[in-house]
DNA sequence: CGTCAACAATGTTTCGAAAGTTTTTCTGAG
DNA sequence: CTCAGAAAAACTTTCGAAACATTGTTGACG
């Protein structure tokens, strides 16, 4: 009667892998996913590999069209305005909901989310197998995201929050891709995030809401210039990574509230 | 090369059928899905069953528990209010970002998809088989789709019409499972659509994302009122349909837009 | 020289059986 | 009568092979 949420399946090992795989850059956008290689890079059968690869295709990490076999997502420039503007609706409306309903211990999520993420350094000490130069380290990433989700997490609406999930980690993905995004120093990082928090916990939704609108759409501004010098060239064959669309910010935060 | 985007697939298929039972109030909610039936039923393998369940699962149809089998998502009011709330969330401000940027294909669209719900029938002529007594007809439903995909179609946003699509098919289960929801007339319907349509059509942003809201808001009253007093009994073994959780309406409408 | 059709190769999808895990049932002791 | 433990049943999960579809290539024909 142990009735753990242990997800040990082999199925969902292999789904959590190439999820991995492809946030850590280790499999391009818009790059083929072939059965027989995954097979052999996961030991798994077809069945365990297909499995995995429809449950990343209804997140949106993989696309599939039928007897053509699974592709990492392609990249784009408008899929990137549409992503911006999809956060800026849900995300900012999460927080102000958090900020206006959490409770005592929402606060405390978010007090101890930021801690860690003050005290993880940006990079890694030295250059780690695995560890890209110019990224942020893998822990760093994981502090990140946990504080954004403490932030949120006080709107009791588990939809919202997982959506905005979904929304942040392709958001990742982008930046993953992005050529270097002209590291911010650690010392900006931190400004910000506590700019972030401070509202927040002073209970000001709409400045909170205002300041995660800006954040965003900031990050949105610096992986869009990249972008339109380097289109997100995947080193390793993208053949259909299609940059087409309108390249433009999706308008800077669309007035959230009308007076 | 036909490049058809068909859905030919023995998964697919049952992915289909699976999620037209749901909606169609043949599978209970909470009801246990095992594969001995579901093979049966729709003739297929495990496999393919499987793939299927998994679609629904990341869709949020259907919940997976390792080792221990699928279910059909449980209802609950909580889950209810959740789900009312994302809505106003991203609905609404799809809708005021397609008033503000649509295009004359999408004003035709509205017209279009508004003159199809009007001419049709809310219930049908005769009791067909497969048609409930009380309930709107098929047609009609996918005619009041269609409608509500029209209007927000304009903002040229997939990821957040996508969204959208996902929230309004969960709440026409929670639809399909009340008893009846006090039916209202043909005429109540029509003259609310239109007031969607017109402030949409006149460029009003504000009006039409206000009256959307109301509408949201309005059906899950009734939702709700009908759940207290039957609280969601399929009547086909829901072992495990849990009404906890906070039965209230998520804030009439918290200020989407404060001064 | 360009176009079309059949062929081969690669890769995807499906199936049924075996392996592993959870739940239930049955027995015996306290 | 209740509770603990062990065997059995039921079900989920995994695997590898066979069937099926698509793509690229080659050859012939207009």
């Amino acid at each position: 009667m142990v009735r753990d949420e242990d997800g040990s399946t082999r199925a969902r090992e292999v789904y959590a892998r190439l999820r991995a795989d492809i946030f850590g850059g280790r499999l391009a956008p818009g790059r083929r996913l072939k059965f027989g290689e995954l097979r052999e890079r996961y030991a798994a059968s077809a069945g365990a590999i297909r499995e995995a690869l429809v449950a990343l295709t209804s997140e949106g990490l993989v696309v599939s069209r039928p007897h053509q076999g699974f592709h990492v997502v392609p990249l784009s420039h408008r899929d990137l305005a549409e992503l911006v503007e999809a956060r800026l609706v849900v995300e900012t409306r999460a927080l102000w909901l958090s900020v206006r309903d959490g409770d005592t211990a929402w606060e405390a999520g978010v007090v101890a989310a930021f801690h860690v993420l003050e005290r993880t350094p940006l990079l890694d000490a030295a250059d780690r197998p695995g560890g890209e130069p110019g990224h942020p380290s893998d822990a760093w990433n994981a502090a990140h995201a946990a504080f954004h989700h403490a932030l949120i997490a006080g709107c009791g609406n588990r939809r919202l929050v997982a959506v905005a999930r979904a929304h942040r980690e392709e958001a990742e993905l982008y930046r993953q891709w992005s050529v270097s995004l002209g590291r911010r120093s650690p010392e900006t990082a931190a400004s910000d995030h506590r700019a972030l928090m401070e509202p927040a916990l002073a209970r000001d939704p709409d400045l909170a809401a205002e300041r995660l609108a800006a954040h965003i759409t900031l990050t949105a501004r610096l992986l869009i210039r990249c972008a339109t010098d380097a289109p997100a060239a995947p080193p390793e064959a993208a053949p259909e990574a299609a940059p087409a669309g309108r390249p433009r910010v999706p308008a800077p935060a669309p007035p959230p509230r009308t007076p």
